[in-house]
DNA sequence: TGTACATCAGTGAACGCGCGTTCACTGATGTAC
DNA sequence: TGTACATCAGTGAACGCGCGTTCACTGATGTAC
């Protein structure tokens, strides 16, 4: 059999992609590319054509998740914002939003820490936390509101991965004291 | 041939979860059974003998680790210190002087985190997670103060596993704040 | 204090299978004329 | 508007090797008498 008739190859690859992130969620990168390719309603075979090998399918993966995490702390920017710490402010949501809705973002992060295994995954990984660093410290906070703000928004979304699952309510709190850091000198 | 003259098999074990770690840090838990006798310098049929599948090693490593960072925040409690917090304060000293000196307990968080993959580890990391909340809430500071503080100091550690590397003298600033924010209400 | 015997702490070769990768082949889609 | 041809987007079988596990065997250590 040729081309599966009905879905164009860009939606394939988009399947691939998906498929991929829910395994390596359960399993980590130890998650089959057999799995992977049955899990998108393609042959391993056609896996292999879209990423050459499983270490590209990988680090697409990382690119993936991390871009959406990005676009998703930009689309929380609030328009009326307009006051020093509205990334930060974008970033602190996003992350707490989901680790509250317990899907998209805070999975990310167990993705990001399952890829992280992989060389290539690392550099990328670097290369866009250093690319935060530098558009969160443009953002006009002092320093020391800055560390502290980012630390507990990471810690709040990185306590899954080791077991620890904070209560939505201790989250939200947690959100709103750390928007309320952000804004004591204005 | 037979026993190794000169090591006991106490000796034997430990060399084998060091050996583990140092590599699990490196790879990932797809390192090498071969690999991690290798390094403990000990044939793979020994190290089969001290645990019996993989599984069991990592297991072991796992508990090893988190019991190392318990007898570390542990000693790490001021005998001075009889204020409410102390416990929370030994905690945040050793996440930030661990992730300050780049080696032992940063690295813990990394290998937790690949760690993680497996089943049963997660079922381990999920219980002493629960003893922690437990023990840390138990220390006398108001909650608010808690959660923040606690997302912060996991915030910092955690960062390295996806990329973020934070500098010492932030991490220094980051550890003073968080020590002042759980003394305010004396 | 030596000797016999059981057990401990390993060695190293072999096995077997899961899984990433290769490969020959194919039906659908797009383009030129 | 049909036809020929190239390319795209796959299929599915086979390969091969890395690696976890098993196994037969062995030298050192501990214990009983």
């Amino acid at each position: 059999m040729g081309r599966t008739a009905g879905r164009d190859p860009e939606q394939t690859r988009s399947a691939l992609l998906d498929a991929a992130g829910q395994l390596v969620r359960e399993r980590g990168v130890s998650a089959t590319l057999d799995d992977v390719a049955r899990r998108a309603g393609v042959s391993k075979g056609g896996l292999l054509y879209h990423f050459a090998s499983k270490q590209e399918l990988l680090l697409a993966m990382a690119h993936d998740w991390l871009e959406r995490f990005r676009v998703a702390v930009l689309t929380a920017v609030d328009p009326d914002d307009d006051a020093p710490g509205r990334l930060v402010r974008a970033y602190v949501r996003t992350s707490i939003d989901g680790a509250l809705d317990a899907a998209a973002t805070r999975d990310a992060l167990v993705v990001i820490a399952h890829l992280s295994t992989v060389d290539a995954v690392t550099d990328l990984a670097r290369a866009d936390a250093l690319r935060w660093q530098e558009d969160l410290r443009a953002d006009g906070l002092p320093e020391d509101v800055l560390l502290l703000v980012l630390a507990a928004a990471d810690g709040a979304s990185a306590q899954p991965v080791w077991g620890m699952e904070p209560a939505p309510e201790e989250l939200e709190r947690l959100r709103e004291q750390l928007l309320a850091l952000t804004v004591v000198e204005r």
